[in-house]
DNA sequence: GAGTTCAGTTTCATCTGTCGAAACCGAGTT
DNA sequence: AACTCGGTTTCGACAGATGAAACTGAACTC
């Protein structure tokens, strides 16, 4: 059942694009090794994309990163492609049935930033800021991000130096399991004391995940039970937000 | 002389997605006329975009759109790559200088978006959320983008079927002329009342504009006086700004 | 309903542009 | 000096990309 016509040296120019959403700098050799080309392919296709801006050296590692060109692109996808916006309908929806904050995450490099959020209507909430980053380490979101993570990934973020003390690596890989046996994390005051949260990942038609929907508030009204019911709904606002992806 | 070692078919493929920052969507024919490549090649490649995620095609219309992988890359820009935070520095910098509010727009479609913005320290202020949407066909910064747009986007702002009634067009025109003279543009309570403005724009490595640079503020500071004199620290904020980009 | 047009798709023979092995270079290390 | 390990260049062979042309199928005209 294999793929159409497809041109093999415009595909492998597109897999090596793709090598920059599982870390944010590699070299040539790096490149060759991910994607199980000859070094001298990838060295005129990195020339190709770097010419055309797609890509761009760090002027003091030599090594390469993502370019101008792609945020270019980005700024262009029309208004129903962009997810944070896209999105809006459903996170608001889910919102309203949960009345509490919803969020958005997307993986950048070792931390989390948010992308999108809806705020619960209540007049004690948890509020949500756009373009927040925050750790990995700690949180249901920065959770389900790592637990989906590829595992080189994972282990970069095992090895980071800022990795703070006080959370238990053996003990964080523990719950990095059940959160991928389970589907689903839970937090209660890790990262902020008084706000709990439940988050899941959202996946990208190769399997790989792209973003953790998250929904948190004051731990008084989001108990363990609470956050029991809660799973399902947000579950489902997950699979629907994934299928608008996909087409 | 010209470029090095280079794979074509990728250098095509890239070109394709290129034309997406000149329009929104694209069908096949439309391709192979703006990138003067055979039916058959554009096919072959659009296939292999679209496999990888890169393009999508529209259900309703089936010409292609940008594709989900361009927000998963855009999500994975490094922190100093998005210019949106890159730039942050230089518009406080020169916010600072100014003391009036600083905005970055970009173009999508036929309207423009705020995509960063420093606002001033004063009590009066131009207030200025990000993510906004504004038309092209009024305020300095939309008058900069559709200067320097592409003559083929130019003509697509001009049969919007939704331009204002109030706003002439070959007078626009004329102004757009004048503003390609200048370098800069200037707008006095255009498109809001109470509020003047100042922009320039900020080109990408090819010299297509990707971006335009405002300053503004409530008329009564913001003379025609003062804007002369803002004049030439906006254009060398943007020079800077322009600099970080192609390294 | 025969004829026309136009976008998208497929075929196929041609030949060129891409590929990988290997050599080369230059900077660090031992 | 010998070795290692990135990055870069060379070069001959051949897979694979290419474009002309043919085909399909829908929409439109007369």
């Amino acid at each position: 059942m294999e793929g159409k016509k497809t041109v093999r040296a415009a595909e492998r120019a597109l897999d090596i694009l793709l090598c920059f959403t599982r870390q944010p700098e590699l070299s040539l050799t790096e490149i060759a090794r991910m994607t199980e080309l000859n070094k001298s392919t990838v060295y005129r296709l990195l020339a190709t994309l770097e010419e055309k801006g797609f890509l761009a050296r760090d002027a003091e590692t030599d090594k390469y990163r993502l370019g101008f060109r792609i945020w270019e692109l980005s700024a262009h996808l029309s208004r129903t492609d962009d997810p944070a916006l896209l999105f809006l309908p459903e996170m608001e929806r889910l919102r309203d049935k949960i009345e509490e904050t919803v969020s958005l995450y997307v993986r950048d490099g070792l931390e989390r930033i948010r992308v999108q959020a809806v705020e619960s209507l209540q007049a004690i909430r948890r509020v949500a800021p756009v373009g927040a980053r925050m750790p990995l380490s700690v949180g249901a979101a920065g959770k389900v991000l790592a637990a989906f993570a590829e595992p080189a990934v994972r282990a970069q973020i095992l090895a980071d130096p800022d990795w703070p003390e006080n959370v238990d690596k053996s003990d964080y890989l523990r719950q990095l399991d059940q959160i991928r046996r389970d589907g689903y994390a839970t937090s209660v005051e890790e990262r902020e004391a008084g706000t709990s949260a439940v988050s899941v990942p959202i996946f990208g038609r190769n399997g790989n995940i792209l973003a953790a929907l998250a929904v948190s508030g004051p731990v008084g009204r989001l108990t363990l039970e609470r956050m029991e019911e809660v799973v399902p709904h947000i579950i489902e606002a997950a699979g629907r937000m994934q299928k608008m992806l996909t087409n």
